[in-house]
RNA sequence: CGGGGUAUAGCGCAGUCUGGUAGCGCGCCUGGUUUGGGACCAGGAUGUCGGGAGUUCGAAUCUCUCUACCCCGACCA
């Protein structure tokens, strides 16, 4: 590709609306444009990467025994219906109407219609397994888009979907997901972590998910440093403290904590670590009457984690009694249990209660008293509170031992760019998909589904291969692998004979090249800036000077300058470009 | 949805407090010089100052209102 023939539209200044780098980036380099808030433009160079992001994926897939097809974008609201997420599914779907007044949505996910499609054109177990993808626009109302295209409304999803007889097929099918997602990202050439991942409503059986390591990611993700241990902090078990409770030293007294309702404020105030202060968090709760409104709570739960941890939500959310989604109490309901909000403690409370497995091993902690302005010191389980059940309700922290059992945990943002999940047969129950099995009886099949964020991916890219100057692409996702500026190129015609002669050859090598010949009026500065900021990798100078001794300048986008022979230039990229 | 902020040329911004002819840098166009790291000189084009209503002789500026976008939070199969 020449320059003069392609839309260049980097930028010197950051655009004020882009705050992590591979939107600022994407914007200056004139990969995207944004239409409106989560809605952007691909431009040429910026769609260059992501087809090649798409190539890869497809090939993968297509080797790992999936079979492309192409669903609709717009869904009829019956088959949402069939399977309920017409009416669960929140503000994030995009709904909308035909002109005969007939409800569709903007898919922001494809279960519904794939499972339409395999009860119609599946009647067999001999059929299974089968596995069917696509690489295509998903549209989700995001409350809150942002960091450009990583979070956008409308994005580029390749989503698979499998069909199987039994559990170990499916089994099967998700290890070799698995294994091609693994391939996937490693061609890809990024750094990344298959980590185990929450099944969250859907209470499937095992997901994981592909996690990009970057600073900017927006989930935490947790590491054993002694082994392969990976998971989402939304998921990973913080285990009980090792030993036994120590045993009480001291005895409970009141203290007067006047407008000290938190853990902060308390620590200070009593010169104590928040890691001896019991934090309560009341919740509402279950509805005991199955035809209550969803907006009649039932009795308040009471939630107790150490004062310097976190309560994870995802955790509360399952236990039994616990609403889901999950909602503070109001001060009235805390009331109702005999407790004062911002002094609530488990003694005499009259609520359910569960005590985290660190809390529970607390000895002479400080609580709060269930009077206005008052706390407890020197409480003790069973001596001076009833021990409620003890179960897993924080997030892990650093330091924490790895649930796996061996090592400590470490906890390094991740962006989701893969999620692979074990359905079950949640929607193929629900829409009656199934098969006659050996026997000549009807079975639901069973269900996988894979996902990776193609449109993500090329941002992930970025946030991990940068520097001061712009992009670096890996090789295999470059929008030009190789990058030409010629200097002199409209006043010499030695330097434009060996330019264009390099340039055919290059790409009839099947390279992909960008040659940088815009006019005399184009300083070769900015050329050079152009070029690194929109990072292609490998990048030759050729000039009057260099060509008088046959020698061209070779840089790697990372690397040192190197004179190299123009006559072995085209040998030294087949051996320098990955692809 | 709650809290905060912004909206002036393609991009980045000043001007608003204290009302009085629309500005700067980059980019763009023309001509000339320059040519291995975002060149220089000269000339030029580009604005419903986010929309609407109001106050005023006069509004980018003051008042009301609507909208869009951004940030924090909540939400996120």
């Amino acid at each position: 590709m020449r320059a003069t023939q392609f839309l260049i539209a980097t930028e010197k200044e950051t655009p004020a609306d882009a705050v992590v780098i591979s939107h600022q980036l994407m914007m200056r380099s004139g990969m995207i444009r944004k239409l409106a808030a989560g809605l952007y433009t691909w431009m040429p160079l910026g769609l260059r990467s992501l087809r090649k992001v798409e190539a890869i994926v497809r090939e993968e897939m297509e080797n790992a025994g999936a079979q492309e097809v192409l669903m609709p974008a717009v869904q009829p609201a019956e088959l949402w219906e069939e399977t309920g997420r017409w009416f669960q599914y929140g503000g994030e779907l995009l709904r909308v109407k035909d002109r005969h007044n007939r409800e569709f949505c903007i898919g922001p996910t494809h279960e519904e219609v794939v499972t339409d499609l395999a009860r119609n054109q599946l009647s067999s177990y001999k059929q299974l397994p089968m596995n069917l993808f696509q690489i295509q626009t998903k549209f989700r109302d995001e409350t809150r888009p942002r960091f450009g295209v990583m979070r956008a409304r409308e994005f580029i999803m390749k989503d698979a979907y499998s069909f199987h007889a039994s559990e170990e097929c499916l089994n099967k099918t998700y290890e070799i997901m698995h294994a091609a997602y693994s391939r996937i990202f490693t061609r890809l050439g990024l750094d990344f972590r298959p980590v185990l991942a929450d099944t969250g409503s859907i209470g499937g059986a095992l997901s994981h998910e592909f996690h990009v390591l970057a600073d900017s990611g927006e989930d935490d993700i947790a590491f054993s440093n002694e082994s392969d241990y990976a998971a989402n902090v939304e998921l990973a078990e913080a285990v009980a403290p090792a030993g036994e409770r120590p045993a009480a030293s001291q005895a409970m007294a009141q203290v007067s904590t006047p407008d000290t309702s938190s853990i902060d404020a308390l620590a200070t105030l009593l010169n104590v670590n928040a890691n001896q202060i019991l934090k309560a968090i009341v919740v509402r709760g279950t509805s005991e009457d199955e035809n209550a409104d969803e907006d009649t709570a039932g009795e308040p739960v009471v939630l107790f984690i150490r004062g310097d941890h976190e309560l994870n939500e995802i955790k509360a959310e399952k236990l039994p009694g616990v609403l889901s989604p999950l909602q503070f109490a109001s001060d009235a309901e805390i009331q109702t249990i005999g407790g004062v909000t911002g002094f609530v403690g488990p003694r005499n409370l009259s609520a359910r209660c569960y005590v985290d497995r660190s809390a529970a091993h607390l000895a002479d902690f400080i609580c709060g008293a269930n009077e206005k302005d008052a706390h407890l010191t020197g409480v003790n389980w069973d001596r001076d509170a009833e021990l409620p059940t003890v179960a897993d309700l924080r997030n892990v922290v650093a330091g924490d031992p790895s649930p796996c059992g061996k090592g400590v945990l470490d906890i390094k943002r991740g962006i989701e760019v893969g999620h692979i999940f074990q359905l079950g047969t949640k929607y193929s129950a629900a829409m009656k998909a199934t098969v006659l099995n050996e026997n000549g009886k009807d079975q639901t099949m069973i269900m996988g589904c894979y996902g990776i964020g193609v449109s993500r991916v090329v941002a992930a890219a970025i946030e991990q291969n940068y520097d001061e100057s712009g992009i670096i692409w890996p090789d295999a996702i470059a929008p030009f692998q190789i990058g030409i500026v010629p200097m002199n190129y409209h006043r010499s015609e030695v330097v434009q004979a060996a330019t264009e002669t390099l340039y055919t050859q290059l790409k009839e090598a099947g390279f992909d090249v960008y040659l940088d010949d815009r006019d005399k009026k184009t300083s070769p500065g900015v050329k050079f800036a152009d070029m690194e900021l929109m990072g292609l990798p490998h990048r030759i100078v050729l000039s009057d000077r260099g060509l008088e001794e046959g020698l061209v300048e070779y840089k790697h986008r990372a690397g040192e300058k190197e004179d190299v022979a123009l006559d072995g230039i085209v040998e030294l990229l087949r051996q320098r470009v990955k692809c």
